[in-house]
Parts: C-alpha cells; structure tokens; sequence
DNA sequence: ACTAATTATCGTCACTACGACGAAAATTGG
DNA sequence: CCAATTTTCGTCGTAGTGACGATAATTAGT
C-alpha cells in the first residue's frame, strides 16, 4: 500500500449513442483546443472539486445535448489510465454510456466546437484513446440488449414493435425475424404494455404503440447468435 | 467543458473472491491506520505516479496474496469517485475484481496489517464505501457465471465436475443439481475438457478431472433463476 | 375503384435446451 | 459384504426458438 498517492485530474467521457435512419449513431464532438486539435472526440471533461461523477456524466450530456430530463438511459462504462493516454499528463477518465432516442438532436456545441451525430460506420480516427472507449461502449450496448429492456431507451416514450426491431437491427448490424421478433417482444412478461393507441401513416398495416414495461431484466434473455460474429463495418 | 480538473488522488481497491469450504470467501485487510482504523477494509492502495490501472491493480493483488503468476482471473469492476468517500481528500477508487483458487492463502501481510479469507455471510461493517464496492464485485461475480467459463478461475489447472459445480452453488448460494449440471457443463462447447486423468481419494465413484475449455462465452449460457432470489444471507 | 406493395400480427412445425427424476457405475467406510 | 456416496448416463415432458406460411390492414399506383 502507498502511502500518498500522486495528483491526477478526473474526467469523464461519453459514449452516447442514438439510431438513426436505421444505424447507430455516435455523438462526437471536434475539438478546438490541442491536443488533438481539430480531430472528433467523444464529448466530455473534467470532474468538478466537489462533483459526483455520474453528475458530471450528467451535467456534461446537458451541455452537450441540450437534454436534462429522465429520457433515455446513463451508466457507467469504464475507466480508462494509461499513464500517456493524455499528452497534457495523468489524466483519469472514467467512461459513461448514454442510450437516447433520436429526436433531440444536439444543439451544435453550448460550449465546445461543433457537436453531430456520426454513423458508427463512418467513424475515422479519434483523439486520445477514445476509439477503444467507443468500441467497448457499443459492445456493451450490444450485449445489454440481450438481457434488458434497454432497447426502450433508444426509442420515445411511446413505439412501436417495429421501430424497436429496428433498434436491436441497428444495433446488433444484422437483420432480424419480424414475425419471432414481436413474439418475443410481446411475450416477455414486463418488456412493453400496449397503450391501446396506434400507429397511422406508415406505408403498411398500422401498428399498435407500446410504452415500456416494469421488467429490468428479459427472462429468459434475447439472445443474438455469436456464430456469425456479425458483419462490423467500423 | 471545464478547462482545468481539481486534483485528485487515485486508488485501486480490490474484491478477491474465492471459495472455500463451499462458500464464498472474500479477502479483507484489517486497517491499520485513520481513517477507520481496526476496521476490515478491501486490499488497495493508491496508483503509482506512472502506474498504468490495472498494473496496480496487479502489484496490490500480489502484495496481498503473494501471488503472481497469470492463475485466476482479474478484471477491472467499476469506478467510485463520491466527493466524500474519503474523510482525507477527494479520492477516486477504480475498483477491480479478482477470483482466485483456493489454494493460495493470502501471506499475513507483506506489507498492511492482517489478510484474511471471509466467508462473505460473516462481513460485517466496512470501512469507506467498501461494503456498496464488494457487493457488485459479488454480483458481476454472480452474473458472469452464467454466460462466460469463469467459474473455472476459482478451481486449480485441473478440477473435477463436482467441485465447478460447488463453485456454481457457492457462488450463487443455491443448491443445483448435479446431473442437469454435469450435462451442461460436458455438453457445451469448448467449456472443459477432460484430462485422461480421474480423481482418486473421494467418497464415491471417481470423478474425472478436466482443465478449462477454449471458449470465451457460453452458449447457451447457464441461467440462474431468478424467479427465487437467492437467499442472500449478507 | 381496383390492384400491388408493404407492414403488422397470428399460427404452425420441428428442433433444441432444460428441469425433474430414474438408474447404473464405481468407489469408501463400517 | 453391505450401505452410503458420488459420478455418470438416460428418459420424459415442457418451454423457447428459428424458419416460414397465412391473414389483416393500410398506402401507393394506375
């Protein structure tokens, strides 16, 4: 054990994530200090003297996004400590993951340089070791898919079977059974409870709405096949 | 954005898991200076100035336990960075979990006052905020064994059937039965494999010995109901 | 208005996996 | 030699899933 411990600065980052037009989108934001002048980087920033971490996870996804309400979903990810991640020196960042649904679109930068949602597959290098942070916030993204109703958090307070396919497409990159996909869905106890609306205007046979359900965990879980590791275009 | 952190020091605290006498025993470290001090605490210490996370994670684990070599499992559990966790100053512990085999008795102290295995339904107060860190170490614990081989780090090289499947009961505190389980452990994929050799010296019919298969997840995994929640005598 | 295309929803069928349990094999302890 | 114990192998009924057929309810096109 080590008697005194050196000085690092804490920040945090976000890994926030939305589908939109069909992908995963991830909100990036251009960076108009060095390091790493000028490069996309994950929004995020140093923890306030007398801050929470997941308030400064919050309180930075405010400033970013414009969003300070309940709606969608933030965890913690990770935290990440290479001595020489940050060239500015020993910089601690602990990774949050955000889920959102697509309206909110983030007002371009309250603070920091212009902010946009970038589909996952057009990516190119980021600042710091921010690739490795997003690669494992997708990845838990994905495999949280599999045992909760998590899915919900990407959609509005109100959706249909069909657009939470299109979340667990997106998200997962590969297409999935839509007449198994509403079985599921509508026969996990606690996932969706139906709220009696639906849902006109779309080309086919309208679909009912539904919000989400009390369940925190899908009994038994929705499991995508590892067989086929899917197709990822990063 | 903030432009400049607050100084903060940085700590690793470690959940070390194993089982023993068919229950789940933790190692706690006696503290031995203020604060709460005489109180059980998880190993830790603070990072070194060019110490990358989970190096120190490692040293404190092999300064508690005298272990070194790659046995068991070690993994980094989650960050806990409450501004008033720490009576000395803002500290911001990045807490790992560790499960290890039985066999290695931690060495009493090589450097912090007394190291002891506790069987987990013993624990009674401990110091910071260690009792909310060592309780998700037990969950991701619990949550693991069902969808990866995990549980084979708590075994030696070789083990049995039999003594997984008292890691399995130990870990998630309820009884299995031993046929479905020697079913599934033998009839998934790349989860063991035998060794040629049998176990001699029991009471009943030798069992056969098996090392920890190649594969990374379970499919499909092994669910614990979670109908009963496990009585969880804390 | 009628038809084609589209999407949602409901059903069917075969197969896998699992829980509950029987039974046989192979040992130790008395 | 017998009882107890533990391992290992099977059996049976049921739940869950993938593949896919069929029907319902709408919009787009002619």
């Amino acid at each position: 054990m080590t008697q005194n411990g050196a000085e690092f600065r804490v920040a945090v980052d976000l890994v926030v994530l939305t589908v939109r037009d069909g992908t995963l989108a991830v909100l990036l934001v251009r960076r108009g200090i060095p390091p790493y002048r000028g490069r996309w980087a994950l929004p995020g920033g140093f923890v306030l003297p007398d801050e929470d971490l997941p308030a400064a996870a919050a309180r930075e996804l405010a400033e970013e996004t414009g969003l300070a309400g309940p709606a969608g979903h933030l965890e913690q990810l990770a935290t990440y400590g290479r001595p020489a991640r940050d060239p500015r020196g020993r910089v601690v960042s602990v990774a949050y993951l955000a889920l959102l649904p697509d309206l909110p679109v983030p007002v371009a930068g309250s603070d920091a340089a212009a902010a946009r949602w970038v589909p996952r597959a057009r990516i190119g290098a980021l600042a710091f070791d921010h690739a490795r942070i997003l690669a494992d916030g997708v990845e838990r993204a994905r495999a949280k898919l599999e045992y909760t109703p998590l899915a919900t958090a990407f959609c509005p307070p109100e959706f249909t079977v069909g657009a939470l396919r299109e979340v667990y497409e997106s998200v997962w990159g590969r297409p999935l059974d839509a007449r198994n996909f509403h079985r599921k869905v509508t026969g996990t106890p606690g996932f969706v409870v139906p709220t009696g609306g639906a849902d006109a205007g779309g080309r086919g046979r309208p679909a009912r709405r539904y919000r989400r359900g009390p369940a925190a965990l899908l009994h038994p879980p929705m499991l995508r096949d590892r067989g086929d590791p899917a197709a990822d275009t990063v």
